[in-house]
DNA sequence: CGTAGACTTGACGGCACTCAAACAAGGTGG
DNA sequence: CCACCTTGTTTGAGTGCCGTCAAGTCTACG
């Protein structure tokens, strides 16, 4: 069990070392107050809004997204989560979710409950920082989307996604070569990006005809490196790829 | 400076007791890491993009915001923070400053160096779990202005802005009766919400006329709560204002 | 009294939305 | 094994929210 833990923990091991410094003692910590490893298939609701989980959890291998619903129907996903992403960390402290959290695709994640994340705030403070951390990554990437919805055109907004989940996806070893797998319909790239379907796929349309990428759903390519990242404003250090001590 | 310290602490102590108990030794301990108390003029950049500062900062008076410029010169203001908010909790972990953090108003700030911090997780779990409380306390605001970015009209976004600041602002003793000063312009409002200046004044014009507010810049008036709110549809459970053990 | 900054109002244009329909592909049951 | 259905993608036509440009008003302040 626990050399099974420490394998579906490579992905966040991934993510922390880019990072900082991470010992085995906190590695084996990590590992040994896992919960179960649970497989959720695609489109259920893992923690739906309302519900006070008593555990959060990891994505060990598949794509999780986080999501509003609206009176009318209409669906915002404020986050789409990869594997090594401890997503739930937020029902940790927050206790009750405001909002949903649902597999995009296949997922297996591993559990933690709060109160071995408790233990752990108590026992190893450098390792609460870095889960803290992860945290702050991630509201990193929501200030960065917020001035991609307030500021961007579609093209941009389009462009500058592809170029977020390539790095992310390639930092936890999920992409390679300018490709990648995004289990997405265009229903979701627009709920995403504050837009129709409609335009999502026009959007698309034009990425591809100025050759930049290619789409064949799932398997994303990107063609033109440079060319997107002009066209997305993207500039990574948002990501916080840097090694230092934290 | 320890009894002055206090003083200046209780914004910061409001917001974490309306959300769980904290004991008279972390106010201390609170109080007694804390640096120096700097007076910012408005227009002010307190961290700006790419440095790496060596504390962050507790608003104690007056307004702060959270913003990103585009190579064009276009802004968009990820947060706008209180008295209580401990702005640039983010550069403590994340080290270099993605973003850049500026008084909108003139400002009394409290700062903490980051090793002081490092001794608040290593010796007070609680509190470190509070600290973090607060950051995703930030993300969850952040994650609801995606929403309204991504999926509102202008009108709905002006309204539960509205809404929002008069709830976080309430709950630091800053607004009552419906009252709150925001000093911000059109053109604050405008980076803030991804619209133009000039629909921002048409907006506001809109409702007034609905007589959902007045607004005698820089006081904001809330004449109708309920109306505002549904034309919002404004929950503040994103807030997480429920007192709970973290 | 002149200037600067903020607010206001009008005209016009475009990006992205809605509505609508056709096309493609995969899964299911008769 | 194929008709059928469901889900997703594509394309066209028309509309509207909100942006830009431009000019004018109001207030504060030196």
């Amino acid at each position: 069990m626990a050399l099974a833990s420490l394998t579906h923990l490579q992905p966040l091991f991934k993510r922390l070392q880019v990072r900082d410094q991470i010992t085995s003692d906190e590695m084996t910590a990590l590992a040994a107050t896992a919960g179960a490893i649970v497989d959720v298939p695609a489109n259920t609701d893992m923690a739906p809004e309302g519900s006070r989980p008593g555990f959060s959890t990891l994505v060990v291998e598949g794509f999780a997204i986080r999501y509003n619903l609206l009176g009318d129907g209409r669906r915002q996903i404020t986050a789409i989560h990869v594997p090594g992403d401890f997503i739930d960390l937020p029902s940790f402290l927050l206790k009750s979710m405001d909002h949903s959290v649902a597999a995009l695709s296949d997922c297996r994640v591993m559990t933690y409950s709060h109160q071995s994340l408790l233990d752990i705030t108590a026992r190893w403070p450098h390792l609460s920082r870095m889960l803290w951390l992860l945290t702050l990554m991630e509201a990193a990437i929501h200030r960065q989307w917020l001035v991609t919805m307030g500021r961007f055109s579609a093209l941009q907004r389009m462009a500058h996604l592809v170029c977020e989940l390539y790095v992310r996806l390639e930092t936890v070893g999920k992409a390679h070569n300018g490709r990648f797998n995004l289990p997405m319909t265009h229903v979701g790239l627009a709920d995403t990006l504050g837009l129709s379907p409609v335009h999502v796929n026009r959007i698309l349309g034009e990425l591809r005809s100025m050759r930049l990428i290619r789409w064949d759903t799932p398997e994303v390519e990107i063609l033109d490196w440079a060319g997107l990242r002009r066209v997305a404003e993207f500039d990574d250090s948002y990501l916080n790829l840097r090694n230092e001590p934290r």
